[in-house]
DNA sequence: ATAATAATCAAACAATCATTTAATTGTTTT
DNA sequence: AAAACAATTAAATGATTGTTTGATTATTAT
């Protein structure tokens, strides 16, 4: 993207790899969906909806908020197609999107725990 | 972690699966690197890093920021054990760190631009 | 020593964000 | 129709964050 001539030439190959760095578009992108994942809050929601299928007041319960505040959560994750909702007589249930992008962060989440705390954050019959 | 019984039982097998739930400590330290990823100028800077070694102000040339707003980030990133610097004469080089973690990072990061700009964001030289 | 270059730091600013509280909507039950 | 339950919404609050500006430190060159 940067075409002009660095202040420093180190030697480095830094023009080509320059040409590969993706679109600022496409960073701006990918922020967005990192940024969901940085609130450890939001973290466990999103991770618990990796597993399984559960309306509101349980997803609260789970995690130990207030339905107020996960319905917050719930409307971000959704709003960046993360989770998915429907409706059903008095509760609304919820889980990870059917889509490329939400497996994606599923694996990227399981990866991290399997590192940090091996043991936990797999779920048994996680397909991989 | 939540012991107790949840509001409402739909049959799921939700008691297993909150037992393999990582506890609230890692999901703060995993949020907290999802985090080092959530802004759009500091993940450029990280890709760029991922890439090659360079000194702060081509960083700052190559990403077209100011030089204090740069200095900014790479302490941070630096603070979180993602990138490692070396001083050599008035310059400061700055790299991705020699860690596991990091290099978890880099793949997500590369997977993630992969799915959503295929071509760009993957250096020919990339080890996988 | 002085000047120039590279990087860092501190204070300040606007902007964003997660949560609380209270009110409201949608659905079911009585 | 009224009451109960589940979820959403709006406004407010406190906290955090990314960037700017200007000053400061560290290193090299003159």
């Amino acid at each position: 993207m940067v075409k002009q001539k660095l202040p420093h030439d180190h030697g480095q190959d830094i023009e080509r790899i320059l040409g590969k760095m993706p679109d600022e578009e496409h960073f701006m992108e990918a922020s967005a969906i990192f940024q969901q994942l940085c609130d450890s809050s939001r973290l466990r929601i999103l991770w618990l909806l990796c597993h399984c299928e559960e309306c509101g007041i349980n997803i609260a319960a789970a995690v130990g908020m207030s339905t107020a505040a996960v319905s917050h959560h719930l409307k971000s994750l959704k709003l960046h197609g993360l989770i998915t909702s429907r409706r059903a007589g008095k509760e609304v249930y919820y889980t990870l999107a059917d889509t490329e992008e939400a497996r994606l962060i599923h694996r990227m989440v399981d990866d991290f725990f399997q590192m940090s705390c091996p043991g936990k954050g797999l779920v048994d019959y996680d397909e991989r």
